[in-house]
DNA sequence: CGCAGTGTTTTTGC
DNA sequence: AGCAAAAACACTGC
């Protein structure tokens, strides 16, 4: 049960990095771990990256982007551990410390990954190096209006709702956790295939998605073990999970059992009063 | 002690 | 098309 940045955890680094490096310059990286560093190789991102000062920090789906002077882009995807820390003096570099990357005024960023999926790409604009940001679908926050929405289900209505909803090629920054928060806030069985929703179960289900992310978002994201914000504190919305985790306990609804199964190769957490 | 479980993405195969 | 499995990895909990 690892807490999984999604983006609500996104976009509160996001938020934390904007406020805390904009306007910084880069020193001289510390590559800890070289599997860490996507693209290019080792030399050439640090060649690259010293002396580029920040001006602007993004995210699309769970990917969050640092604009560098020139074009240049600092990509980062936190897959399942990753946490990106700023500093105000370096760190000595603990157990799973993979990358640093200090300032020239001596604060810096820690990338730290307990179990060494995340990745960092280098990209000049228009390089396409990253496969998976090029690939995603447009953003659950800031692109994904109703009609997007319900023309998305109306491509792909043969698989599962829940494979769809994770799959970030057509939406891009749900996970699981907030995949089955938002099942549940709909009342929509996990198990269902996307063409037996109706348009008006469809309507809901693109609100409870909203609503889910705007309360994680609100409380900071979920942190169930590693994730943490840019400042190194803990969200709260893991106090406020509904389905996920739950499992064996009482629905807060209509007080059945929340079950727990595997779906997509993912556990899923449902409430079978509630979920139809 | 040992091993199943945890979940993101990519790749490969059905 | 969509799903399943495997792999990348390390640590927790049973």
């Amino acid at each position: 049960m690892l807490s999984v940045p999604e983006l609500p955890e996104v976009e509160t680094v996001r938020r934390g990095l904007a406020r805390l490096i904009t306007g910084k310059v880069f020193g001289e990286a510390e590559v800890i771990n070289g599997a860490t560093i996507a693209y290019p190789g080792e030399d050439e991102f640090k060649s690259r990256l010293t002396g580029r000062a920040v001006e602007a920090v993004s995210r699309r789906g769970k990917y969050l982007v640092l604009h560098l002077e020139t074009g240049l882009q600092l990509i980062f995807h936190l897959r399942m551990t990753g946490v990106i820390t700023s500093y105000d003096c370096r760190p000595g570099a603990g157990k799973h410390t993979r990358v640093l990357l200090p300032f020239q005024d001596g604060t810096g960023l820690s990338f730290h990954d307990q179990r060494k999926f995340g990745r960092i790409w280098l990209l000049q604009a228009g390089e396409e190096k990253c496969t998976g940001l090029c690939r995603l679908g447009p953003d659950w926050w800031e692109e994904v209006s109703p009609e997007v929405f319900m023309e998305s289900m109306a491509k792909h209505p043969q698989g599962g709702i829940k494979g769809f909803l994770l799959n970030q090629g057509i939406m891009a920054g749900l996970g699981n956790i907030y995949v089955d928060e938002s099942l549940f806030m709909a009342g929509i069985n996990p198990c269902r295939r996307v063409s037996t929703i109706s348009e008006q179960d469809g309507a809901e289900l693109y609100q409870s998605v909203i609503s889910t992310l705007t309360d994680g978002i609100k409380h900071g994201g979920t942190s169930i073990r590693d994730y943490r914000n840019a400042a190194g504190e803990e969200g709260g919305f893991q106090n406020r999970l509904q389905v996920y985790g739950r499992q064996g306990e009482r629905c807060f609804r209509c007080g059945e059992n929340i079950c727990k199964t595997v779906l997509v190769g993912r556990g899923t957490h449902y409430c079978p009063g509630c979920q139809r």
